[in-house]
DNA sequence: ATGGTGGGTAGCCCA
């Protein structure tokens, strides 16, 4: 069977400097075209271009930062186009975007890490819930504005659907589930006309997690997870759709993440 | 109800 036109990936890699090896593996494994990477965690010139020029990925497109977030793009395929765009009067950084061909038509790939928001889910007592609430609400502005095809990935650090965490009535006061952030994901995603490309295979009434907590004995026994990392599609897009998988065995690799990567496979646009 | 474990980095910041 002819490989699909695209695969993509998503994955939080907590330092890809530290974790690197894991980064190779899973390209060796999956092949990729495109893998997004959040939580870089190092500066631009900091980035291992060196491993991932080795594993056959030409292209790259990093927005990294001292110490913190930072994004990174890398493709087998060329790319046309790069940019960052900050959100919320910071220079925090938290986005990529790289314009590849899919078939006959151009294709924007956002590669976002949304802020975490901390502990308390009250954005009046807490600047950093408050950040996320706003940086959720100008991401969806900033995308309205963009007509051409698109995906939306990376850690978007919110777990919208009750089944996207282990106990829907215990997270509803949690960071990542409460109807403040679902709430604007949702307007976010219907504004935009996105499909949750994973949702789109797997029905909502199925548990699905891309994150389990390092604070765990065992994560797989108390499997308390929940899914914050992405991949939406805009419209045109949602024919092409061919497959989706997370691919929680990463979990366990020797000093895991505590993300692991969601896949999706594109094929080829239909003919209009 | 609490604290549990990991990053980056040199003081505690953050997830």
């Amino acid at each position: 069977m002819a490989p699909v036109p695209l695969r993509l990936a998503t994955w939080n890699i907590n330092s890809v400097r530290l974790r690197i090896d894991l980064v190779t593996r899973f390209l060796a494994e999956h092949r990729p075209d495109v893998l997004c990477l959040q939580e870089i965690k190092c500066r631009d010139d900091q980035f291992p271009h060196k491993a991932f020029a080795a594993a056959g990925y030409r292209y790259r497109a990093v927005h990294g930062q001292k110490g913190y977030h930072g994004v990174a793009t890398v493709s087998r395929r060329p790319f046309s186009e790069s940019f960052r765009q900050a959100f919320c009067g910071k220079d925090d950084a938290r986005h990529v975007a790289v314009t590849i061909r899919l078939g006959g038509q151009q294709l924007t790939i956002h590669n976002t890490y949304v802020p975490a928001g901390g502990d308390i889910p009250d954005p009046d007592v807490n600047e950093k819930f408050a950040h996320k609430l706003a940086f959720i609400e100008e991401l969806g502005a900033f995308l309205e504005r963009r007509p051409e095809d698109a995906i939306l990935t990376g850690d978007l650090n919110v777990a919208p659907l009750a089944t996207d965490v282990w106990s829907h009535r215990q997270l509803l006061r949690i960071v990542s589930h409460t109807p403040a952030e679902t709430d604007r994901l949702e307007v976010l995603r219907t504004r935009g006309g996105w499909t949750d490309a994973v949702r789109h295979f797997v029905p909502p009434e199925e548990k699905l997690y891309s994150w389990w907590s390092y604070r765990a004995r065992d994560w797989r026994a108390s499997n308390r997870g929940r899914r914050l990392d992405h991949i939406w599609v805009s419209d045109g897009l949602v024919p092409t759709l061919k497959a989706a998988s997370i691919v929680a065995a990463t979990r366990d690799w020797p000093r895991p993440s505590d993300h692991v990567p969601v896949v999706v496979d594109f094929g080829r646009p239909r003919r209009s």
